[in-house]
DNA sequence: GATGAATGAGTCTTCATTCAT
DNA sequence: CATGAATGAAGACTCATTCAT
């Protein structure tokens, strides 16, 4: 629970805390979680070493705070809904595939970072789960939804596969974008795509030519 | 490279060196890499604090050493062949998933704590990626041989289908053991193996009923 | 260049920088720098043990501190010009000898630790240097003025004299005061100023009795 | 007292024995003593780091006994008397001073190492003094039957004055060989002596003009 | 004698956290 | 609220010295 809620705070007290956010932003993609000191942030934000405990009692709470605007980034550009016109299962696997990847590569370094407290640190590693559990729910839905409508392998658990492809997608874009594997963009989101919907016996229509189904 | 070489050594220094690398894996296992002290390793291995360094520089040494053996447990169980009267693709892809699912759980601790420590240094980061290269490597190979005799889609790309495939078993595996989500064994090696096969395109025949493919 | 201008400290700030450069001068001055501990320091300072790295980063730095002290009180008795109606060269010589041998014995602990530290630190070696050249550069001009006004022997080198002989009286003082070998204050600063002047073949009109000169 | 007199010895023991100076003297010369560790010297000497404690026990113990050999080597080339058929003054001042400064030359690293040595440790400083006692006394005595002979001034104090010239020829030698400062070799020579010399009043017949003496 | 493994005292250094101003 | 100096717990690391083989 924080120190101060940014609701009690004079307009003064919330610009300082927000600067101290926002450094804590730069300074954590930077240096990741353990080379930053709490020194760092402060003097990123122009303030002085003392203040950071006005605001947070650890240099966990205010990671808290940033991975909290990460998440909400993330999530943002994964709201809109895709173009009505085209509701085809690949046209709406590729469009999350392709914001999932855009976003991870915005954040990566803070992403990165995020995977690494979540080694160490019960809450965050929580958080992890958590943000984790959002994204497999409404894949699992999905998931659900085309198999009552005939469209996907009725064999397949829903939840687990949801798990599996959601990780896929996650840790290939921690693949590519932390530890540096090289991969060509279209290629990535196109061969994710088709493993998605292939894996779940979704017929999507790409395939150059028909092969025999013995 | 080793301070101290394992062949230089006298018998005594041999029997040290292992007690500290079976002490150092075990505290590793316990307490992650960065809650361990040398002098925790030292201790659990009954000798002196001084002695660690005899044979070892840091604790990033030592640690490559104790994966090192994890590794080699990994593989170790990977290099059977699997019955020779039943080489169909299912039985090849249910095999090495299992056993990377049984191996990843006996050496979950450790697992866990190589992915912590490959968030902060590079040189384990790299030991990760070559470890990751290895399966990937196989992975693109196999799937290159099904997509020559025809059992494999050719319109996907090997390489990032393997990787995305070996990273979704590898990271399910991680779910599972370490961040500790709930799966059931044998639902789990199945749903991953269906995703597996037929995300590729391979008919497995095991579908209770045949659906139509428009 | 050190951790912490003195400029930019407050007032407080400034106070601990000074008590930890006294206290380190004194420790420096009874144990020498090796056998002074930082410990030792911040505790003569009355501060905490960590406070010593709030200003300093090493023992080193907080030596060339103290030395710079040594040097502005060395120098600053070297200043004063000898009385405008004296100004014969053994009143020169003999009157810049002796301020340079009271110098030495008010801080000979202190010159007998920069000695110790010129044996093994770059930096200070360096430091040592300089300050000798000031002296030596200072003698040679005076030599040089004396040659031109055929006062003193011109076949004489006077960059290597002023070298030479500069040393002569400063090691002189190192053997008496920092080794311990017992000399005679007035013996020993004639004699060192008539050896100065004798050798560059300046007539100082102190001899008791006119030897001839073959 | 060393632990083990050369003369108790067994051949073998000797040998180890004389291997470990050997290889001290190469290290102090390399490394200084303080950055010197037993381990060093046990592994140049290609013996066991336990078999130094047969031989010596400690740094200091084995670094008196090189020094014995440095000063060895400085004395003997102090020895042979010069030429019977020139035994000028100058003569013999020139050749004291080019075979100290050769000397000390061809042992520099060595002979840093010692006034390193020297302060810190006692023992070493005695050495030193020792060292410096035994020219400064031949010197007495030479400028005392000078003086006897009517060559040089009789005011002078020639203990005082063995003192001053002593330090001023072997100070020089280390500003040139040890802290780097660049000299001519016989310029240096020439003035070290012309400076000795002039400065006890003993004409030399070496100036290219007679100045008048006021 | 020789070996080299084992020991542990002694220091350094960092940095989260507190607190007087 | 802000400041920034002070604190001290925590751990790393070195290497002279001992000692069992």
């Amino acid at each position: 629970m924080p120190l101060t809620e940014e609701a009690s705070l004079t307009p003064r007290g919330r610009r300082t805390r927000n600067a101290l956010i926002t450094a804590a932003a730069e300074v954590f993609a930077r240096d990741g979680f353990l080379d930053c000191r709490i020194a760092d942030i402060a003097e990123t934000a122009g303030v002085a070493h003392g203040t950071f405990y006005t605001y947070f009692s650890s240099k966990e709470e205010i990671f808290q705070e940033v991975i909290f605007l990460v998440q909400r980034d993330m999530a943002s550009h994964d709201e809109t809904p895709p173009a009505a016109d085209d509701q085809t299962p690949w046209h709406l696997v590729e469009t999350a595939n392709r914001r999932y990847i855009t976003a991870y590569r915005r954040n990566a370094r803070l992403m990165a970072t995020l995977e690494q407290v979540a080694t160490f640190n019960d809450d965050v590693r929580k958080l992890r789960l958590d943000l984790r559990d959002r994204f497999v729910d409404r894949n699992t839905h999905a998931i659900q939804r085309w198999q009552r409508a005939g469209v996907a392998d009725p064999d397949i658990d829903a939840g687990y596969a949801a798990n599996a492809l959601g990780t896929m997608v996650d840790r290939f874009a921690y693949t590519w974008f932390v530890l540096g594997q090289n991969f060509e963009e279209e290629r990535a989101i196109e061969t994710l795509t088709r493993l998605w919907l292939q894996s779940l016996g979704v017929d999507h229509g790409r395939n150059r030519k028909k092969r025999k189904v013995r």
